[in-house]
DNA sequence: CTAGAATTTAGAGCGTGCTCGAAGTCAAAC
DNA sequence: GTTTGACTTCGAGCACGCTCTAAATTCTAG
């Protein structure tokens, strides 16, 4: 199928499929016509989506074209690319730990202003985080 | 406190500091000696740790700015710095529930991974997602 | 008083991940 | 055959969030 309809079936952008092709997150080379145009196949379909799901952990591309790199150097490199996942992982975990905590202070200021609203709004004064015993939010 | 101080306390490069006040991340300005050295307060710090805290939810700093302009403004926005957190909470939650999808992906590969390796290295093939039936994971 | 460290500004530079433009080639419908 | 739209490459451009530089000034310790 044409890059067109890659671009259709995957979500992402016949410019980005390019630059990712241009950017080394291609574990086999796409097939061209004899006049050079790109021909793609479903296990392309299938590569792009995993790089579009590492991309939304937030895998940078470069570590999304090491990975691309070890999957096509072929066998014997399982334990390199289970260590590039789980370290990986590491810092989705990370993230994930952060992105929680700091939601916890978005919920506490919410609650803060739903109450002011509520009471009809009394005073102004107000701490970084958590309340200390009393204090508002900005 | 100077801005080195001030940077020392909160985490944040003295660039970004000066970059952040630029950028209009600010709710009162702060203090200047006579020769125009800024001088921290405790309540700038705290102020600082909240712009870092909605950083780290990944709330752009055009977001923040707004913000901060609705505290300053004073009394009577309190619905709209309201609606300004929720939507962000939003948002932040997609993130959330996002990550965890894909985690699951990652998860996934690294499951294959481990058995691949533990029995010695099987077959080759794979699947782009969780495994339709039988597949292995690139 | 003086040396060295810290601070000031405005503006440039950078890393990331796209996104787009230009100029030309190709393909499918008519 | 011709038009229309999709495709090609290459390089530039962009949005974001810093990060750094330069040159001048100010602060602090001795």
């Amino acid at each position: 199928m044409s890059i067109g309809e890659a671009a259709r079936r995957t979500g992402v952008s016949v410019h980005t499929l390019r630059y990712y092709e241009r950017a080394g997150l291609v574990v086999t080379p796409v097939d061209r016509t004899a006049s050079g145009q790109r021909r793609y196949q479903q296990p392309d379909l299938d590569w792009i989506n995993v790089c579009t799901r590492l991309r939304a952990t937030g895998m940078p591309i470069r570590t999304i074209r090491r990975y691309a790199e070890l999957v096509s150097a072929g066998h014997g490199n399982e334990k390199d690319r289970l260590a590039l996942l789980e370290s990986h992982r590491v810092e989705v975990l990370a993230r994930l730990a952060e992105l929680q905590e700091n939601l916890e202070l978005l919920d506490h200021k919410i609650g803060v202003y739903r109450g002011r609203i509520d009471a009809g709004d009394a005073d102004q004064l107000w701490a970084a985080g958590r309340p200390p015993a009393t204090a508002a939010a900005r």
